[in-house]
DNA sequence: AACGTTTCATGAATCGTTTCATCAGAGGGC
DNA sequence: GCCCTCTGATGAAACGATTCATGAAACGTT
C-alpha cells in the first residue's frame, strides 16, 4: 500500500480511501491511484485489515465429520449463505473427537472469526464456549447451554415416519437410534415413539439398537434384530446412512425390501434416491438450516434476551423402501440368514496395479 | 498481552518469550507470567502474529464441490495431513464456477495462506496463479501450468478396469466419461481405450457419453446407450457417482446388474461398497494424495527446478457389479424399457408435516 | 579495581491497514 | 482585506504481536 501511495504520489490514507470507496477524494487522484494499483497488482492484506478493524468478515463452522454427506451438504449451505452475507467461511472438522473439536474452537477464536456455527460432537458442560463472539449451534443442541440453536423438527419427522408405517399396517417395529447424548438422536427417537404409541404400539427392547449415525451402525442394528428372532416388518432408522447400511444387511440376509421388510431413513441425502429401492425418508431443508444459522449468528440477540431456538419444518418423502407388511426379518439360525450374514469381506478382491 | 505484562509486572517482550518458549527467561518471572495468563484467560491473537511473522501457518484448499463424496474425503485427508504438519486449513468451495473459484483464490491469498492446494474446476490459461506462494494442484492438472501436481495413476486404473472386463469375456462396451477439458477425465478414458485396444476392441460412437462426474450423468449415459440400441454388455464409468447413476438407470430399465450388464466405477467412495450390487471399482488412496500434496506445498522446490509430478498407484477392487457377459442393455422400443424408463418422478411423493 | 562475559529484561521498531485530528487552499459574503 | 465554511489530503496513532539493539546486573579473572 505504501508502494502504491508513493507511485501515485499520494499518502497511504488516500489510497485507503480509494480502496474502500470512501468520499472526499479528488477524481483525478483517484484515477492515478487506481492506475498504480493495477500496475503493481496490489491486493490489500486481509490480515492487517482484520487486525485494525477487529473484525475478520469470517465465520467459523465446526462439524463432526465432513465425510458424512449430511454435513457435506451443510457445509455447502452455510458457505453460500455466508457468502451472500459478505462473509467467508472457515470449516473445521473435529473427526468426532472432543479434543480436536476444542482445539478447532480455540484456533478459530484465535483467528478472530466474527461468529461461530457449530454442530458439536459431544455435550460438554464445561465446553469453553466463546462468550466473546456470537455462536449458534446447529442440528444438535447442547444441554444447558446458552447458545442459540437451529435445527429441523426432528420429533415431528420421527412421528411422521412412524405414522406412515403404521398406516401401511405395520405392527412390529425395530428402531435404530443415534448416540443417546445427542439431542438429534433423542428427538428422532421420541418422534418414533410418539407415532407408535398413538397406535398403542411398543417396541421390545431387543429391537432397539443404539449406534452412531453411520453406515455400519445400520448393518449392526439389523444383525442384532436378526439375532433377536422377533421378525419385525419395519425398521425406523435415524439417518439415511443407517438406513442404507440396514438395507445392505437385509439384502445380504436374503430379505427383500420392501416386500419382506420396510425401511425408512432420515435426512434425505442425495444418494437416498439412488439406492435400490429408493429410500423413503424424512427430508430436511439443509439450505434453510444454513441460512437461518448465518442469520442468527450475524444478528446477535441483545444481551438480556433468552436463547433463540429456530425449528424448521421437515417433510416425509415416500419412495420405494416402504410397503405393506411382509414376512419380516428372518431369525438367526435360519439357514438362509446364517449362510449369508456377512459376505462383504469374502466377496471383495483387491488387485494392485503394476 | 499488554494486560498480562502489566499484571505480571514485566514487559510485553518477556511475555512474548514466555508464550513462545524462548530461552533466557527467569523461572520466577516465567511463573508470574503464566499465572497472569491463566487469570486473564489470555489467548494470543493469531492475526497479529500472522501480520508480524508474515506467515499464517495456514493452508488453503479449493475444491469444486464439497457435496461430491470424493472431495469430501479429500478434504478430510488434506486437513489431517496439514494438522500433522502443524498447519491449519481453510477450505473453499467453488461450486463448479470458474468465477467463484477465482474469487476464493484471491481471498485465500489476501488471507496470507502459506500455501495453496487446488483441484481446479476449469482450465484457465490466464488463471491468476499465485506465484508468490507455493501451490500444488491435485486430482486434475492444468494444461501448460507450472504448478506441481499430485494425482492417482488414472490411466493405469482405467486400463485395469477395461482389462478386467475383457478378461471376463466382454466384447461390446459403453463408456461414460467426464468433462473432456479435465485431465482426470481424459486420462481415465485413455486408460479404458488402452485396455480395450489391447484386445482389438473399439467402442462405437453412440456408446460414448461425455457428462460430468455426478450421479445424473450416469443415468443420462445409460439412457443414451439404450437409445443407441446396440446392447453393450459392460459399462465403464469414470466415477463411482456415474456408476451408481448408471446402476440406477439399469435397474429402472429392468436390466439386472451384473447378470445382464456389468458396471465398473472409479474412486471407491464409501457408498460404493453399500449399493446393490456392490460396485467393482478402481480405488485410489485419498489419504496418500492428501499427505503428498501437503508435503509438496510445504517443501517448495528450489526456483529453477521443473514442476514436480507425483503419480500414485491405484488398485482394482472387484466386488459384485461385474460378471461374465449377459444379454446386454435393451434397445429403445422394447416394451420393457419403454414402460419403465424414468419412473423416478412418478414414484416419489412428498408430504409436508404439520 | 578494572575489565570481559554471561544472563535477562526492556523499549522501540515493525508488519499493513484504518481513522481521526489537522491543515492547506479555494471560494463566498461582508 | 478579513473571516468563515467547505473540500480534500496528510501524518500519525492505533490494532497485537515479534525481535533486535541496548543496557543493567552479576560474576570471574587478572
Amino acid at each position: 500500500m505504501k508502494d502504491v501511495a508513493t507511485r501515485a504520489g499520494v499518502s497511504v490514507g488516500t489510497v485507503s480511501r480509494v480502496v474502500n470507496g470512501l468520499p472526499n477524494v479528488d477524481p483525478q487522484l483517484e484515477s492515478r491511484v487506481r492506475k498504480a494499483i493495477d500496475e503493481l497488482a496490489y491486493r490489500p492484506n486481509a490480515v492487517a485489515r482484520t487486525l485494525r478493524l477487529r473484525r475478520s468478515l469470517t465465520l467459523g463452522l465446526v462439524i463432526p465429520d465432513i465425510t458424512n454427506p449430511y454435513f457435506a451438504e451443510l457445509v455447502g449451505a452455510v458457505e453460500s449463505a455466508a457468502l451472500d452475507a459478505g462473509y467467508r467461511l472457515i470449516v473445521a472438522n473435529s473427526m468426532d473427537s472432543a479434543e480436536t473439536e476444542g482445539m478447532h474452537l480455540g484456533a478459530l477464536l484465535d483467528y478472530q472469526v466474527d461468529g461461530m456455527i457449530l454442530a458439536p460432537t459431544v455435550v460438554t458442560e464445561h465446553m469453553p464456549m466463546p462468550v466473546t463472539i456470537p455462536c449458534v449451534v446447529v442440528d444438535r443442541s447442547l444441554i444447558g447451554d446458552r447458545a442459540d440453536v437451529v435445527s429441523s423438527d426432528n420429533r415431528a419427522g420421527g412421528r411422521a415416519a412412524a405414522e406412515h408405517l403404521v398406516q401401511l399396517g405395520h405392527r412390529l417395529f425395530a428402531i435404530i437410534t443415534g448416540p443417546p447424548h445427542l439431542s438429534v438422536a433423542r428427538d428422532r427417537l421420541a418422534g418414533f415413539v410418539d407415532g407408535l404409541s398413538a397406535a398403542k404400539i411398543r417396541v421390545p427392547e431387543p429391537l432397539m439398537y443404539a449406534g452412531s449415525f453411520d453406515y455400519s451402525s445400520g448393518e449392526e442394528g439389523v444383525a442384532q434384530f436378526i439375532q433377536a428372532g422377533l421378525a419385525p416388518t419395519a425398521i425406523l432408522a435415524s439417518s439415511d446412512q443407517q438406513a442404507i447400511g440396514a438395507l445392505r444387511a437385509c439384502i445380504d440376509a436374503g430379505v427383500a425390501v420392501p416386500a419382506d421388510v420396510s425401511i425408512v431413513g432420515f435426512d434425505d441425502i442425495p444418494v437416498a434416491s439412488l439406492v435400490t429401492p429408493r429410500l423413503t425418508t424424512v427430508t430436511q431443508s439443509i439450505s434453510a438450516i444454513g441460512s437461518r444459522a448465518v442469520d442468527l449468528v450475524l444478528k446477535p440477540r441483545g444481551g438480556a434476551h433468552r436463547r433463540r431456538r429456530v425449528v424448521l419444518p421437515v417433510s416425509l418423502t415416500v419412495r420405494e423402501s416402504t410397503a405393506k407388511p411382509g414376512t419380516g426379518l428372518p431369525s438367526a439360525g435360519t439357514s438362509r440368514s446364517r449362510r449369508r450374514t456377512r459376505p462383504t469381506k469374502s466377496k471383495e478382491e483387491r488387485h494392485a496395479i503394476a
